[in-house]
RNA sequence: UCCUCGAUAGCUCAACGGUAGAGCAUCCGGCUGUUAACCGGAGGGUUGCUGGUUCGAAUCCAGCUCGGGGAGCCA
């Protein structure tokens, strides 16, 4: 990658340091100037080093200044977490530990750093991270999460554009507060002093802002369920939020969530798709991000990469909810909870599926009805629905989706045996009058995805500023 | 929301009923190739909050707040 920065041959060039690391022939020997921060330094009486990150790079660029720069004195004292520009020449290292060095003729110093900085070069708790949320991007570990994410994001993307999916952005603020996946936070620009009140003493949302009661979104599945009718094949990618009092690593109150809908396709359709998004995301980062990933391998989860490996190579296993409940049964490992048909699977079995008996992703299809949505389509048994949950290991519950319920008839008795109200659903039902066709989809929690990717354990170290109960600093 | 464990210097931890310590970080000094550099010195604390027991509480008890792990809900 050609930098827009680079001068002509021969001058000084300014570059980021993930070009020096990717093209250090083109460097090697010629005047460079670089922009970055201080992660640590070592100084001696007349010559010391300066660790150099510029964001661009996992690895740091190692400085080496000596006593005949002008400023010696003060870079010398310079402490983690400057900024500066330093320029110089870039040499062969006799160290061991890099292949390359800045030797340094002039080093500016852009920002110094207060002395109550509180990162240090040395290892540093996650639960303290979370308490400098606006600092910790600046660590080796959250660097690499968050280049993860960001070329993660990017792969997903590129997955579903090369399929010609169509990208919808379904609204934030929606007026559907039966959507069924847990509770909703209110969007309104009522007062809380004066609520307006009906005579019977409800609140009167015909004078709210939008003339109705409205919350933030919990799925956008039922819109771009309508977008699928039009396009074939959609995808929604953005912010979801849940009020629900989870106190767990791996649950937020906002957390981002991908939503493919495909039409003229069943659930078999829905769980191909789901398995080559997969691979394309855990291969392209594998490819883009190869030094963030050993680090993770090495500091986070020392069998990550072999893990990663395997799934690229190995076919996702795939159970229906009562062949595993017979596996589980059959199992010699004693559980918490009884295994008995009709039960949703606890946290406990679906990890013995996924981790202990299949060892790799595996899809776990056709739900009794009784534990599943509205939507989902029900199969010939009239027992089932045609659902599936993708349970990876480590994480668990990574996708949940089903082929769609297209029948006007069948969905209309399934809102009536669930006391849902119709009316609420009215264009949702007009799609299966208009040229309704079968159709399926998923959701995928981006941040279990993440997760996954990285071996990271908990959530809030996977999303920049998270939001859970009783937190929503920054 | 339930169960469980925890909160001591900026950070990571020790002290477990009798004067609150160490390593790292910070500041000062030393050191000619370091790699979480090394060596010497200094400053730094209402022991999460409120109350109780006791001659005496970081330590024992109660409540609260916040955090970790597990569970439920789910992605």
């Amino acid at each position: 990658m050609q930098s827009k920065h680079a001068g002509g041959v021969g001058k000084m060039q300014t570059a980021v340091i993930k070009e020096f690391f990717k093209q250090s022939d083109k460097y090697l020997g010629g005047k460079i100037r670089v922009d970055g921060w201080v992660r640590t330094v070592r100084v001696s009486k007349t010559f010391g080093f300066i660790e150099l990150n510029d964001g661009t790079f996992f690895a740091n660029l190692q400085v080496v200044f000596e006593e005949s720069l002008g400023n010696f004195t003060e870079v010398a004292k310079l402490v983690t977490g400057s900024a500066i520009t330093v320029e110089g020449e870039l040499v062969e290292s006799p160290g061991a530990k890099q292949p390359f060095e800045l030797k340094a003729e002039n080093i500016e110093i852009m920002g110094t750093c207060a002395p109550d900085y509180p990162l240090q070069k040395k290892r540093h708790t996650f639960e303290f991270l979370r308490t400098i949320a606006h600092l910790r991007p600046r660590t080796n570990t959250f660097a690499a999460v968050f280049r993860v994410r960001s070329l993660a994001a990017y792969a997903i993307h590129q997955f579903f554009q090369e399929r010609d999916f169509v990208y919808v952005h379904t609204p934030v603020i929606t007026g559907s507060d039966a959507e069924g996946a847990g509770e909703m936070f209110r969007v309104t620009t009522l007062g809380f002093d004066k609520t307006p009140r009906k005579e019977a003493g409800q609140v009167d949302f015909t004078r709210d802002f939008f003339g109705r009661e409205t919350n933030l979104t919990v799925s956008g599945q039922l819109e771009a369920e309508t977008y699928c009718l039009a396009f074939g094949r959609v995808y929604t990618f953005g912010p979801t939020f849940r009020a629900e009092n989870s106190n767990t690593p791996r649950h937020a109150a906002e957390f981002w969530m991908i939503e493919p809908e495909i039409a003229f396709a069943d659930l078999k359709d829905d769980m191909n798709l789901a398995e080559a998004m997969m691979k394309y995301v855990i291969g392209y980062v594998l490819e883009n991000a190869p030094e963030e990933m050993d680090f993770f391998d090495k500091f986070i989860d020392k069998s990550l990469l072999a893990r990663l490996e395997n799934v690229l190579k190995s076919h996702f296993g795939h159970v229906t909810y009562t062949e595993a409940i017979d596996i589980l049964k059959n199992s010699p490992e004693k559980f918490e909870y009884p295994v008995e048909w009709g039960c949703d699977l606890q946290t406990e079995h679906e990890r013995y599926l996924a981790e202990k008996h299949f060892q790799k992703p595996v899809f776990v299809t056709d739900y009794p009805k009784q534990i599943k949505a509205f939507y989902m389509r029900m199969n010939d048994d009239q027992n089932t629905v045609a659902a599936m949950d993708l349970l990876v290991p480590g994480v668990g519950e990574i996708i949940g989706g089903s082929q769609r319920e297209e029948r006007l008839d069948y969905l209309e008795q399934r809102l009536a045996d669930l006391g849902l109200n119709r009316e609420d659903y009215w264009w949702y039902l007009d799609l299966r009058k208009y040229g309704g066709t079968k159709h399926a989809g998923f959701g995928l929690g981006f941040e279990r995805l993440i997760m996954y990717l990285t071996g990271m354990s908990n959530i809030r170290d996977v999303i920049s500023f998270p939001r859970t109960p009783k937190n929503a600093e920054f």
